[in-house]
DNA sequence: AAAAAGTGGTGATACGAATTACTACACGAG
DNA sequence: CTCGTGTAGTAATTCGTATCACCACTTTTT
């Protein structure tokens, strides 16, 4: 059936079903109506397509600046972490499933890893990004260079997360967290809280301070006292610091990940403070799956939804639907009030004991 | 620095250092020595490369050269599995790994699945996986007839398991369930069990039937008594089964699957009867992450070094440095102590009491 | 002195598909 | 009988790179 060694192309189907290369062409990409191709060649060349097991030449396509619905994926860090816990498997369940949806098949770019683990779309010495028709970009490592490399030579992609200083570039998605913080402030407030900590990781990433630039607004609109923020490795989130925000009159923590919440969790019940009796506590991150991160309050970013919005927009951006300068924000889930209950009356300084 | 609009390519590098593109393209491809071109030159041309920032173009690279460096996946299940407790994701993480070393690109072929969600490589007409340079396959479901068809057009992949009817005609790396069963007869026979039960799902496929087999050849060579092997789901697995095992002198008893080791945990348990203490358990399938798996015996899959084998085994294809008939097995990991023990001596008829 | 080998390149072409700019013919209207 | 309008195509060109077949000149070997 298929002849041995080379693959089909066009020019042997031209020759089977008795028509030039341009009219299998013209067929393939959908044009035979304005061309005035008869149904009855069309069948002719379809047959002889489907005798050959013809597949249209991927490189070839985009070489000539065709579709090839190639979508890339790159990711600044792995995409199958060892540490399987993965916080990208679930980006990717959204843009499989938005593939499937369009057609499109999915290239996860693992060549452009360079020796020493690092990512980088230049640095294997060619753009292979190229080979797809565009591409969806997430990472939170600082790659600012490249991504303005990548949108200044026109090539399409869509970026997962918002970079201050290029993100005019390129089209993105991104977690609302003003409105999350917002809600967040508000939800406290609103069950009594008079006086917030912001607990941040020491090494700090764009969506971070996202968040913390929303949560000093929002407690500056909401009128709500908060102390300094601290950025802390969790080792250092002990008793003390606990017994520190008792003693500055804290009611409730916002800490910025996981790591910090167990933290603040083990550090609280050595001290023996209540959660969220004596302190609440918000987490601004979720964790891997395999911790009970049902028992803390905490935001839930909508990551499924970020890879399906973020190939939607991808396609809309290659169909010439939006321009680059389109972005979305997309809804966060709000804290439920697992560790998040009113505050019990200040103690008088009367009652209060100082060591 | 990059020029606006089109992106640099050979022409431009060869203008600006007053060169051919015959001599960049040399250069580029590491061939300067053996074609005479002096350092000299060399110099001039890659500073033009730096000054115009060019990348080559991965397109046209593999439309010239044949390969594209792009190897295809193709689950015959979905690839990042909603139900993301997921089976699949330790084969992908090897199959990275192995693309990341090898330099190579991954095709996840989201366009194969049809409306209804099965997978199909030929559903949509044509054979998509040509787009790649090969593909690794992967996937219970018994889809012999495309297998066939893919191996009879000569389109080079490499399967992960094993099917019986056409196994022959392609490469596959597969565990080596038959070493496995043995070790796990062979321990159970050390520890002195006398009587051994095979308990698998009901829903059957290739792997299940590899173990089965093996366990079956290897009890009988081992002289070791079974029952009849049962085919049960896990709500089957009643205390009433649990009894009946005890009654039949078994001591040990293999589960297939996860489900149904819980099944059995769940009956034993409610049957008073200890694990591993009055009967032996080990199960041939490993469960979720979630799933505390470590406390019963279990055997271990080598799924991620499966996944790393076949994209080694493609490119070997690939090279032509194996052929078609080239099938390797991989040790399972034989089962820990966690749920077999020497059995309690079989009581004497005279302290058994029958209903 | 002629032949061979080395030096430092260049021009033309092929890869596979898409597109632009044609051609050749038939038919009806004016 | 000629003009216009479809109909049914095709030839030539393009994308960026790699490679093959050369070339012109110099140096070394026979």
């Amino acid at each position: 059936m298929a002849k041995e060694g080379r693959t089909a192309r066009q020019s042997d189907i031209a020759r089977l079903a008795g028509v030039s290369q341009t009219t299998v062409s013209i067929i393939l990409t959908g044009r035979a109506r304005e061309n005035s191709i008869p149904q009855s060649t069309q069948d002719r060349v379809m047959a002889a397509i489907r005798e050959l097991g013809y597949v249209p030449n991927a490189a070839a396509r985009s070489l000539r600046g065709g579709r090839n619905g190639l979508i890339g994926v790159h990711t600044y860090e792995a995409v199958f972490p060892v540490t399987s816990e993965d916080y990208y498997n679930e980006f990717l369940v959204g843009i499989e499933e938005k593939a499937v949806e369009m057609g499109v098949d999915l290239v996860l770019f693992a060549s452009t890893q360079g020796a020493d683990g690092t990512r980088s779309i230049y640095g294997s010495g060619a753009n292979r990004l190229r080979l797809a028709d565009g591409a969806v970009l997430l990472g939170v490592e600082r790659n600012d260079d490249e991504l303005e490399r990548l949108a200044s030579e026109g090539y399409p992609f869509v970026f997962i997360g918002r970079r201050d200083t290029v993100s005019s570039l390129m089209p993105y998605v991104v977690p609302d967290y003003d409105s999350a913080l917002r809600d967040v402030v508000t939800q406290l407030k609103d069950v009594g809280h008079g006086k917030l900590a912001y607990v941040g990781n020491r090494m700090r990433n764009n969506p971070q301070e996202d968040r913390l630039t929303a949560f000093t607004r929002h407690a500056e609109l909401l009128e709500i006292p908060t102390t300094t923020p601290q950025f802390l490795s969790p080792a250092d989130l002990d008793t003390d610091r606990v017994a520190q925000f008792i003693k500055d009159d804290v009611t409730a923590v916002l800490v910025e990940s996981w790591e910090l919440a167990v933290a603040l969790s083990d550090a609280a019940a050595s001290a023996g403070i209540a959660i969220p009796g004596s302190l609440s506590m918000v987490c601004l991150d979720i964790g891997p799956r395999s911790l009970a991160v049902d028992n803390w309050s905490h935001i839930q970013v909508p990551r499924r939804e970020l890879g399906r919005r973020a190939v939607a927009l991808l396609m809309d951006l290659l169909d010439g639907r939006i321009t680059n300068d389109h972005h979305e924000l997309l809804p966060v889930t709000p804290p439920s009030f697992a560790t998040i209950a009113r505050p019990r009356p200040a103690p008088t300084s009367a009652t209060r004991i100082d060591g």
